[in-house]
DNA sequence: TTACACATCTAAAACGATTTTGCAAAATTT
DNA sequence: AAATTTTGCAAAATCGTTTTAGATGTGTAA
């Protein structure tokens, strides 16, 4: 069955196709097209059952009305949730999202960007993998709006959002204080992120501040690419060379996940044995006994935030905007675990 | 900053526009163009930075290599994963994602379906949702590639991809027997869906089959647009007023971590107190102590069969395509809860 | 010398919309 | 009555590609 276009509307109601895009674009009034002909085309589109194609708008006019939102993996919670929030809130403004995830590769995220760019996405929201910096100057110096979200680049003249990671960390570990608790271990990821960087920046300042003595052997970073099993053992490992800690801070929800795994199999008891805090939520931490306490992201302002300032640089392509740097602030959620 | 077109290439080249399309296509040979002509061409646009406006191409071909993904949650764990299986997997055919939830709404199902098909997606994949029937009928009939996934409508004319629902219930169900368990109650979702229909259908005819009589006190139909209070004070209810109760069989992901919560709140241990047992898999059910026996899904062999089907419509619209149906054995994973 | 094949490219149409410009007829002003 | 403006629509250009159908020149055979 052949699509029906603005053409074989023309013909159909006796008229020529940009009057019938006059009509359908409500127009109609501006161009002075009369009311007897508006209601023949208005009637004969319907009956057609004629639907635009947005392909031909977004070549003419030259807006896709899609952004693009690249994650580090759309499968992890935290992202998911995000990405849906972002979608929701670019919804209002009438745009649509595509979304991909780079599993923090750099050559991936190169490529996402090229066919973001041949789809011609009108603005770019990105959580960059490490040594994206190259391509993503390059977008912005191409003037493509360009928001990063989670983490940012120092060398890139892009705005960005993300949370207070190093002061909220540092909550975390006064909450720790306070309970007692002075061997505190932390779990993080080798990966060369800025975020992540903060939140040990955020552990190593809480430590100076309670005049602790830092122990590099408490510290563990988990190769990014680790496979669950290895990275299972690592932090087990961790437990059984050091049976003096009495807390462990995981730097992400993952790691805080695979750090209860590797608890169970070693039948240590939380908190008796070991207090647990991991900074983003997650489901199972609300539900796993009794309750892991985490640093809650405010999901849906950053969401927000970022498609706001998104928003603003699309529809003001003229403008050149200076960076902005958002700061919002995460939330200590205590449970049962510390 | 303007974007490069071919026009530019080929003026910059000195040689016509489509002299370029040729080259930058590979067609050169085709086309008899010198191989001095075709260096050129190659060089200027390397160094122009160039690269194809997708729009256009998809525009001009009548082919925009994408799919349309309609799923009921992209934030349900299933969902997402089966998505970006798809995704992993129209990947391998050169075809392109975007994937939308519907939440279960039908209106909210006719509006993405309207817009995936302005958007000129090449073929559909859809987890339908109730009364959407007449939507999809219709893509149907204009010959447009559908494939249904999870679920299918019985009076639609389309090829779906989904599990033995009934039977898995059953393997599920008599592993429970097995245990000696006798009095399971089910807890499913009031959703007017075949394959909620078919699992509530395997738990009847396991229960006739062991010579038990059904009593429908012990069966739970939660609303569908409930809120999260409200579900497991209804799981908790059902609890309580069934002291008899030795197993709660949930037909959804969600469902089970709904009951755990319900279970939690009761104080009551698995699986002295109550066995557990639940359709689809999920992080939780693996980490949850003592651990939660599921029915998991197949779903890479779902989604790399989905998408199988639906390239063989896309890559032949001209054979008008039977309905196939498709089914695949999920699995049960026996663990602590049973 | 003419015709014909071949090599090497170019011109132009098409995809389906939007938007600027053009133009005849009707209405209004001078 | 002539000049001007307004009305109501049509024509054509345009977006960036692909693709079909030539155009042009050169070497070869008749």
């Amino acid at each position: 069955m052949k699509k029906v276009s603005i053409k074989d509307i023309a013909q159909m109601a006796g008229v020529a196709s940009s009057t019938v895009s006059f009509v359908l674009n409500g127009k109609a009034r501006k161009m002075r097209i009369s009311e007897t002909v508006e209601k023949r085309v208005l009637e004969v589109a319907r009956t057609a059952g004629y639907y635009p194609n947005q392909l031909a708008i977004s070549l003419r006019t030259g807006k896709s009305k899609t952004l693009g939102l690249i994650v580090e993996n759309i499968g992890n919670i935290f992202f998911a949730t995000l990405a849906k929030t972002i979608e929701e809130e670019a919804e209002q403004y009438g745009y649509r999202v595509v979304y991909c995830s780079t599993e923090n590769n750099a050559s991936k995220g190169k490529e996402l960007i090229n066919m973001l760019s041949q789809r011609q996405v009108d603005g770019y929201l990105i959580t960059p993998a490490p040594h994206m910096e190259e391509d993503i100057q390059q977008l912005v110096q191409l003037q493509r709006p360009v928001v990063l979200i989670d983490r940012y680049l120092p060398a890139v003249e892009a705005s960005h959002v993300l949370v207070n990671n190093a002061e909220a960390v540092g909550q975390g570990m006064a909450h720790l204080f306070s309970q007692g608790y002075r061997e505190i271990g932390f779990v993080t990821v080798d990966l060369d992120v800025i975020q992540i960087e903060q939140r040990l920046d955020g552990y190593i300042a809480a430590l100076s501040k309670e005049g602790i003595r830092l122990n590099k052997d408490i510290i563990l970073k988990i190769p990014y690419t680790h496979h669950r099993e290895d990275a299972i053992e690592l932090i087990a490992g961790l437990l059984k060379n050091n049976p003096q800690l009495d807390a462990l801070f995981f730097a992400t929800n993952y790691l805080g996940i695979l750090g209860l795994e590797s608890i169970n199999r070693l039948k240590m008891s939380i908190p008796e044995d070991i207090a647990v805090i991991s900074f983003d939520d997650h489901d199972i931490f609300r539900l796993y006994p009794p309750g892991i306490t985490s640093i809650q992201q405010p999901v849906e302002a950053i969401a927000k935030k970022a498609v706001a300032l998104l928003m603003d640089q699309c529809e003001n392509t003229d403008i050149r905007f200076d960076k902005t740097e958002v700061e919002l602030t995460a939330k200590l959620i205590v449970r049962g675990s510390t």
